[in-house]
RNA sequence: GGGGGUGUAGCUCAAUUGGUUAGAGUCCUAGACUGUCGAUCUAGUUGUUGCGGGUUCGAGUCCCGUCACUCCCGCCA
């Protein structure tokens, strides 16, 4: 018997092949020793398959097959055989036969598992972590990088038949001062030369543009060295685009069919394109966020106007400095069942958002008020505010009394919270929106300028230039998020593609046109060249498939992540190097 | 940089108000068993309670520090 001489797979017989003989080749899944008769469930990438022992095979093949434990890795010869009626396992896709093994080989022993490989188990995530390898094996990860590689596929198609050309870009490069804390590479040839890899190939993609290509794209791994998050890992995979001769229509137009593909394709899904569109400053208003979960309906109010003359010392603070609002959500039906202790621990929310307190006023099923502040408050605007939040009997109102940014930060986040506590959230019932017009800069407090809210290179949204040099704050950007029940799934712009706009941009970041040469001076050179208008955008895989598949992390999406403090556990990375490897690159380490 | 959660047998967990010998299931080992599919039954092995310090007659439990994993804030164009 050989092991290449395999027939089938175990997710492959069926009742159609009784009698066939068989080679099958996979981990032993688990073991049920009778004494007499042995039951194998073997296990392979496709599927299980029962395997029969029986004494009668033989005396040789008993004794072997009583020494077999989990995970060994096995080759049977066998005959397949229909199961007596009582004997299907109709939780098995091959649970109508068996195979009667007369042949048995231990291609490889396993050692006792540090931890079970069954699905649904919580192991610890470090010891997973050490051992990825076995936790790969798990039924429930083979599932997601299968998945994943269906979309991958899925989205090579389409691109290619939409006229895309996938080009590979560097991932040794040069560092960028705008953005992430970029990884860096240092250089032998160069000493103390450094490359860094790349936060995205955001100017490679360009540079392709003005080369010609018109349609690129990439599935490209970027990297930050940022801090983690259940969705942020230090290197991510993008599907990272960029086009010439289109407006941001366009771009919304190739991206929503491309996700509609992968929903019909990978999860035989119809979701509706146009996807809404919505502004990012109504996004921040109505829902406190630039990236809204639309599956929740409660919106964030402005209830300034309502609360003008309220004898709240608080409220009336807060209204008579600049930018002060009183912002309020609706919590429904939260009245009668949240504790005081529910409350407190909702305020301690809030606070850690950046609010200074949260007020809130019960509306209890028969209607009356009830707060420690309800005093201060008449009657009637108790009804005006009821009626504004649109808040039932039995829902609770929340107050945040700030200036505009905080207020809508916190009843942002509030509002995700009170959803997430409730859990009535679906993972499935995806909601796709287009958020549009960012703003183009934002101020640093830190360095005393203006930064790129996307990047240096983002179109402004204007009509001519002095626009933007007049009045440099107030100017959006054709700049575009693509959101996903709450998730920011990806984003991108339409670019400068003239040479003065472009260095005119750099200098309200507080560039001279020296800095900005040193920095980007080919891509300052490229423009010079025949630059034609463009536009991309680059989608987080690891992300959308996390989404799709509504699982917890983007861990659960990459075979081998990193921790949250960025070292792998199996690998043990980062870890020292050899003084000569270090002298060769001319690297000295302080000690701490 | 900051806030929260977790850490007890290989694994998943329990251990009353701080109370005397830290338990259970599972895994593993051995035995029994010819139709199981989470097999079953019998017996057995398994502990630096993450680590360090403190309070106490007595600490898994309380306090301080520290480490690891994790969630979040900041950060992430």
């Amino acid at each position: 018997m050989e092991f290449s001489k395999r027939t089938h797979h175990c997710a492959a017989l069926t009742v159609g092949d009784e009698n066939k003989k068989v080679i099958l080749c996979g981990w032993v899944d688990s073991v049920r020793d009778h004494g007499g008769v042995l039951f194998v469930d073997l296990r392979d990438r496709y599927g299980r398959t029962q395997i029969v022992f029986n004494p009668e095979a033989g005396k040789e093949i008993t004794e072997s097959a009583e020494k077999l434990r989990s995970e060994f890795v096995i080759c049977i010869e066998g005959e397949v055989k229909k199961r007596s009626q009582e004997t299907i396992n109709s939780k098995l896709k091959t649970g109508e036969i068996e195979v009667f093994a007369k042949d048995l080989e231990v291609l490889s022993t396993c050692e006792p598992l540090p931890f079970p490989l069954e699905d649904n188990l919580d192991v610890s995530e470090n010891l997973r972590l050490k051992y990825r390898f076995l936790d790969l094996r798990r039924a429930s990860f083979q599932k997601n990088f299968i998945f994943r590689h269906k979309v991958v596929r899925s989205v090579r198609n389409y691109l290619d038949t939409e006229g895309f050309l996938e080009i590979e870009t560097p991932y040794l490069t040069k560092s960028t001062p705008e953005g992430a804390r970029d990884y860096l590479v240092p250089s032998r040839v160069h000493n103390g030369k450094f490359y860094a890899l790349p936060q995205s190939p955001q100017l490679f993609k360009q540079i392709l543009m003005i080369s010609g290509y018109e349609r690129y794209f990439q599935v490209v791994r970027c990297f930050r060295d940022e801090d983690l998050r259940a969705d942020r890992q230090p290197e991510h995979t993008q599907i990272d685009m960029e086009l010439s001769f289109v407006d941001e229509d366009v771009i919304h137009d190739v991206i929503e069919r491309m996700i509609q593909k992968i929903f019909k394709d990978c999860l035989d899904v119809d979701i509706t394109i146009p996807f809404q569109r919505i502004n990012y400053e109504e996004a921040m208003n109505l829902y406190g966020s630039d990236k809204p979960d639309l599956r929740i309906p409660e919106v964030i109010h402005n209830l300034s106007g309502i609360s003008k003359d309220v004898s709240f010392n608080v409220f009336k603070k807060v209204l008579s400095i600049e930018e002060g609002v009183i912002y309020g959500l609706c919590g429904s039906g939260l009245a009668e069942s949240a504790s005081i202790k529910d409350m407190n621990d909702l305020t301690a929310f809030a606070i850690s958002f950046g609010a200074k307190g949260l007020a809130w006023i019960r509306i209890m099923n028969d209607g009356s008020f009830k707060s420690p502040i309800v005093k201060f408050f008449d009657e009637a605007t108790l009804k005006k505010y009821q009626e504004e939040l649109q808040a039932k009997c039995g829902d609770v109102m929340f107050f945040v009394a700030d200036i505009k940014k905080v207020a809508r930060n916190v009843l942002g986040a509030l509002r995700l919270k009170l959803a997430k506590d409730k859990g009535t959230l679906q993972y499935n019932d995806y909601k796709l929106l287009w958020v549009n017009k960012f703003p183009l800069l934002e101020w640093s407090e830190d360095e005393k300028r203006y930064s790129a809210v996307h990047h240096p290179f983002t179109m402004p949204d204007i009509k001519n230039i002095d626009e933007l040099i007049n009045d440099p704050a107030s100017v959006t950007a054709k700049a575009y998020d693509l959101v996903l029940n709450g998730t920011e799934l990806g984003g991108g712009s339409i670019r400068i593609h003239d040479t003065k706009l472009q260095e005119e941009m750099f200098k309200i970041l507080g560039m001279d046109i020296e800095s900005a040469r040193i920095k980007f001076g080919f891509l300052l050179d490229a423009l010079k060249f025949g630059a034609p208008p463009h536009g991309g955008i680059a989608i987080g895989l690891d992300r959308l498939i996390m989404l799709l598949l509504g699982l917890g992390s983007i861990r659960e999406t990459i075979a081998f992540p990193k921790t949250q403090k960025a070292t792998c556990l199996m690998t043990e990375s980062p870890s020292d190097v050899s003084e000569k490897q270090l002298k060769e690159l001319g690297i000295c380490i302080e000690e701490e």
